[in-house]
DNA sequence: TGAATGATTCAAGGATGATTGAAATATGGA
DNA sequence: TCCATATTTCAATCATCCTTGAATCATTCA
């Protein structure tokens, strides 16, 4: 992930209809969920649940995919987890006081690394 | 920080010359940088500069402070670390995809962790 | 006090983003 | 084929953000 998909990446989560969008995504998992479920759920008109689904998928932080009748969108994990990255590595250095707190996040949700730090 | 300054933030930093100033005064430190320094670095104007800040400044990614006829900001670390965690644990659910990558991160820049997992 | 420096504020503009409802597209079933 | 469902596209409006230059405020020093 470099500056311009950060920066695009960040317009994207800055307005709540898409960042309820993402949170939504995220808890679905891999089956994901159609565009009118997503609708019904944030409870905006189906004509701009698209216009912000359209706007993510152009981020990148989400992907389509027809099925049947409905589109079925999923979180783009990578991307996610790329825009953490550069938030923690590029734009802050790593800094300590920055990473601390992902770090603890991280430990606990993450496998491997409760083995270590427990 | 909560969902309201997680849309602030990631407004704040989806624009490209507030997100220069923030990478800047991250690597500044507690030092911090003058708004004419940054102004320069950035190749801004000085009405431009000070507009960015205090949108910056409003919502609360940086801090400010007189020092004679200089105005110095600083990077506020805790709230650069709270967008972080709340991007990992609030938005992501802490998601072992996400989230993995950013422990990577971690593990190189907080001292306690490079001894746990080198 | 008066001049110079560093920075902010203000108003005007242009550009971009969000919302709305109507029309269009695509799919599946009678 | 015809209809219903699911979603997108389009055009228009409104709101918000960004930029610019001039004016203003605060501080220091002669």
């Amino acid at each position: 992930m470099d500056q311009r998909q950060a920066l695009g990446a960040f317009a994207a989560l800055s307005q709540e209809t898409r960042l309820q969008i993402v949170r939504l995504l995220v808890v679905a998992g891999p089956e994901g969920m159609a565009a009118g479920a997503l609708a019904e759920k944030v409870e905006v008109s189906p004509s701009n649940i698209s216009f912000h689904l359209k706007e993510l998928e152009h981020s990148g932080l989400i992907a389509a995919q027809r099925q049947s009748r409905s589109i079925i969108y999923t979180a783009h994990y990578e991307s996610l987890g790329g825009l953490v990255r550069f938030l923690m590595e590029d734009c802050c250095s790593g800094h300590p006081e920055i990473c601390a707190p992902a770090a603890e996040v991280a430990a606990c949700c993450t496998p491997k690394m409760e083995e270590t730090l427990r």
